[in-house]
DNA sequence: CAGACAAATAACAACGTTGTTAATAACGAT
DNA sequence: ATCGTTATTAACAACGTTGTTATTTGTCTG
């Protein structure tokens, strides 16, 4: 098949062990004969065989990432900030968009060094079941005895009512899943609930409006709803980036400006969400921040699993564009009541 | 580390080379010691090593996908099937998202048993560098030498020009990237302009509307832009679901009816473009059967190599939505001109 | 110039699997 | 019993790599 380091060894007149030696820059091969195997090699374009090297139970330097939701614009970006990460660091990423269980399956005989698995819900697989040699880094809201890694989705979502409530706001509504089973969603929701109550106002039903997907179609239907009540909200939290994307559209369409006559959060911290035509406002945890972080636990997994955290939790941050703005109501400036 | 085949031989009492024939089925062990061996497999959760297996030279059964562009729904549809349909078959996919040549290069490491590539346009990498022992399938317009697979996207756009002419209309509009260097975006181009020159009807330039990038935003600006013109087209063609969703949207916003007032063609045959509020009328080729010819075509690049066609042209459909209708103008039945 | 010692290289086992070849067991037929 | 013949199983080499151990080469010392 390919080029081996035996065939290097024959071009380069070394035995093959001398040149496994050199292509892993051991200190126990003169510089000149390193040099020229490394030369020969460039040469003949060689190629390691990362079977055979995980054979031999050393690193593979090879990290697999189970992958089950394409089509949330957050977790693609996410995923290229950190497989670019990863590579920076020489680790090299593949993905596999099967169900997790499958997935860690597929990576483990594939015999990948760790394994980064995002599921939204818990409920997806039985991840209690999920078995793998292979160390595997979840990234999951939902507590659990193994590596995982979670951000705190509730404090994202109070962040943003706070900040609204700050600026005046009191009729805040909110766009997401509501009776779900999905843990992740079902924490943004208590976010909501929790920062209303805490700031004494009132949720109205009809302020926190269901949506069925993350899609921007199912965001466009609920700011329809929203719009339509009788005490129409100033401001509005939407779940996701693709959410956020309907309720603009919905809102444009209408000729309802952001942020005169309505704000708008989005969870998603992404910089997608700055390249609307009004940049919008947002909470969640800045996306390079969380690949980094991630990229670096994975790491820490593979070269120093004894002292890796179980668990991890990433603060969210609100940045502030420009989608909100004082209620007209109220207008002028800071919060005047309370 | 896992589980091997000398495990279970050591607990099914059989050397582990009859563990080896077991599981693979060999005939030339008992039917009683395989299935001891086979359930003592399973009690012991054995995962085979599939470095190992790649390094005796056989199969893998594990296929990697170059996919450097995640935005487009399109092919997340596409890869989404394509990888349903190949473990249909009992053949496991691996994605990367690295450009195509460092995608293919990891894939060799990594001892896949095929590459599939998806490349847009010809320029982002210097393809005809790119150096596989692996046999590799394109999914790319442009000729070259190795097996590749295309899809007539000009005879797509001209489908869907001639479609859209037989109702009765004679402005019609395109949105697409245009002064674009990829292939693929140009042969849409052309389509369009090939079309509309047989049928004798005029190209203005102001129909002709570029966008930067295949995202929704271009879209709804490309629209806008095109229902300003003084001589505003009757009937618009999309060059891609994205574009297409930018354009309903500025449609909407506009109350202007599809398709009632404008007729809107997509490109790209998936089905979520039947799933806006008025179903979109689409032409290419339909993502099941492309997925399942992709798949097809690269088992037998793996299986046999020597009988598989170096280029393979899909044939794109047109798929009647309800997001076209004669223009008012002209109205009632047929094309009432020509 | 023999001997000690270090530097450089070569040889070899091992990783988990498969395919081939060798060994053994079982069974008739002589 | 003895010989083939077949069914079944075991033994072993190979795949491409690494880490360890053995061998060669070179240099210095007395």
């Amino acid at each position: 098949m390919g080029v081996t380091i035996k065939d290097i060894a024959r071009v380069a007149g070394v035995s093959y062990s001398t040149v496994s030696k050199a292509l892993n820059n051991s200190s126990l091969v003169k510089e000149e004969t390193k040099t020229k195997i490394l030369t020969v090699a460039r040469e003949m374009q060689y190629q390691p065989n990362l079977a055979a090297k995980k054979l031999v139970s050393k690193r593979n330097r090879t990290i697999g990432i189970a992958w089950p939701t394409l089509e949330r614009l957050a977790l693609s970006t996410l995923i290229t900030r950190i497989t670019a990460e990863l590579e920076r660091k020489n680790y090299y990423t593949v993905l596999s968009i099967n169900p997790a269980q499958s997935a860690v399956a597929l990576f483990n005989r594939l015999q990948v060094d760790a394994i980064l698995v995002f599921e939204e819900s818990r409920l997806s697989q039985d991840t209690t079941t999920i078995s793998s040699e292979i160390p595997v880094l979840y990234f999951a809201d939902w507590q659990t005895s193994r590596p995982h890694l979670c951000v705190s989705r509730k404090q994202a979502i109070r962040k943003a009512v706070h900040y609204l409530h700050g600026m005046g706001h009191r009729k805040i509504g909110y766009v997401g899943e509501i009776g779900t089973s999905s843990g992740t969603q079902f924490e943004k929701l208590k976010g909501y609930e929790e920062a209303m109550k805490e700031l004494a106002l009132p949720i109205k039903p009809e302020y926190r409006c269901h949506i069925d997907e993350p899609v921007w179609q199912e965001g466009y239907k609920a700011a329809g709803l929203l719009l339509q009540c009788v005490d129409r909200p100033t401001a509005i939290i939407s779940s996701s980036y693709e959410t956020s994307l309907g309720i603009f559209m919905a809102l444009k369409e209408r000729r309802i400006h952001i942020p005169e006559d309505v704000s708008l959060i989005s969870y998603d911290h992404i910089p997608q969400l700055a390249d609307l035509d009004i940049p919008i406002t947002a909470v969640g945890v800045p996306v390079d921040r969380m690949a980094s972080h991630i990229a670096h636990s994975v790491i820490q997994l593979i070269e120093s699993p004894e002292n890796s955290p179980v668990c991890d939790v990433l603060e969210a941050e609100l940045i502030e564009r420009e989608s909100c703005a004082p209620p007209k109501s109220i207008g002028g400036i800071g919060s005047a009541t309370c």
